[in-house]
DNA sequence: TAGAATAATATTGTTGACATTAAGACATGA
DNA sequence: TCATGTCTTAATGTCAACAATATTATTCTA
């Protein structure tokens, strides 16, 4: 009862001595000892943010169940690594709310009830109403609109199929994604995206069936419209009524599967 | 240039060894070996949390100015812990936003920019407009209304005098988490609490005038009013005007101050 | 002197060992 | 049978030392 614990994806990818080659230095020479140079992100992600990344996609794809526990030794064995980095990459998950982390109990994955989901959604409609505004009332929005116009194309031609369920999935949420990159608020972005990650497996329960596939799609069409004509009080309006109609039937599912999630 | 370092607040209290006791466990005997009892949060704060709470206190009042890098090993001496504990606190308040850490870099105190300022004031907008629609809606909004009353009323007395200008910041920020508390949200509550921090030095600014005070307090007077009619779309409206104007002021006196803080 | 290469130093990243505590197993007694 | 207390086990919390890197200071050269 004690071996065979971890290696649950086949991501096991020695990270240990990985020796990323450091940042190539645009050979300024000249050491900006100021405060903070800021602007440019390091291009090598940490071993934390790239554990991190692997155990979030675990999270997210359902590997790891809601309200499993992440236990420290056993991912710092699978990754080669002790159990600091593991720390951080847990914390690091726990600013994107995937899991919480108790004293003196680890960490989990996150487990929602249906309530919380409720909760979550409800914040997601009021940004989603935000962003559709900002971007309705921005000068470039034509620009932006065409940037995002092949996946909202995309978005009819796989409502019908339960086969491209997971497809409109991920269509949508890329679409969703990049709408909010293109809102210009970059901390909206970071809450937004955190949150839908949170959502995204009750998103999809969401739009299990036909129906609501073309009813989401119908939605961002609208959406799409009203910003088009700059009219950001109706974008704001759809935006957020998006969101709602999406909540509502997560919870549908949610509440058809079993009573208290 | 090498000794003489931490200590700049009074707070050093020798957290080490502080034995705090465990959880006086409620006596239930049958121990819950199902994933997470959760509901019942850590009376014992760890000691992370301990820590990030004083360097929080310091950041918010300024002891520490924005942009300051905050090295690990000054922290861990003046706490008289080892660098553990700290990174863990650092990682909490990059939670909050309060810090930013960035790989190889370590932590420095959040600086934002006058754009990033207004774009988390238009978050805060939408979220409170939000809450106050969600108050509204509430049957036992009366009930909570009288708990917010105090404070309400209070506002008024402190516009006048600029040396109550403080004390108006306060009792508004108060009232202010009451009332998110109050919506039945709770991940609005954290998330509104985070920016609400992060941004407090800059509505401190925006009120440092009488006649915003005065605005303000208005202001908050309207949306009790809405509220208590039940009017859910006029308490929104006005919910998210109030940070509006909160906003405009901010960057006004932000601007008056210097160009691009 | 200015600028670049180089050395020195300070700081973060990682590790393994140990301390502390929670969870479960077992035994005892009412 | 159930509750209580003890013991065992396993997990998290903390520490100090070392490694890797960034930052600062110095030296060298044109």
């Amino acid at each position: 009862m004690k071996g065979a614990k971890g290696v649950k994806n086949g991501t096991m990818t020695e990270m240990r001595h990985e020796r990323r080659r450091a940042t190539p230095r645009p050979a300024t020479g000249r050491s900006a000892n100021r405060a903070l140079p800021a602007e440019l992100q390091p291009l090598t992600r940490s071993l934390p943010e790239q554990i991190a990344s692997t155990l979030s996609a675990r999270i997210v794809s359902g590997t790891y169940q809601p309200g499993e526990r992440i236990m420290e030794q056993g991912v710092a064995a699978e990754f080669a690594v002790s159990r600091g980095p593991i720390r951080e990459a847990l914390r690091l998950l726990e600013k994107d709310g995937l899991v919480v982390i108790l004293p003196r109990r680890g960490a989990q994955v996150t487990k929602l009830t249906v309530e919380e989901v409720r909760e979550i959604f409800d914040i997601r409609a009021a940004l989603h109403g935000l962003r559709a505004r900002l971007i309705a009332e921005d000068p470039d929005r034509t620009r932006i609109l065409d940037t995002l116009k092949p996946f909202v194309e995309q978005l009819p031609k796989l409502c019908r199929d339960s086969q491209h369920a997971d497809e409109y999935v991920e269509t949508s949420f890329k679409l969703s994604s990049l709408m909010t990159a293109s809102s210009g608020n970059k901390r909206l972005t970071t809450i937004m995206s955190s949150l839908a990650l949170q959502t995204l497996r009750y998103t999809r329960l969401g739009l299990s069936t036909p129906q609501r596939r073309k009813q989401s799609a119908h939605n961002w069409q609208l959406v799409t419209k009203a910003i088009r004509d700059g009219d950001a009080t109706a974008a704001e309006k759809i935006g957020r009524q998006l969101v709602v109609d999406s909540r509502n039937a997560a919870i549908r599912e949610l509440q058809k599967l079993h009573g208290g999630e």
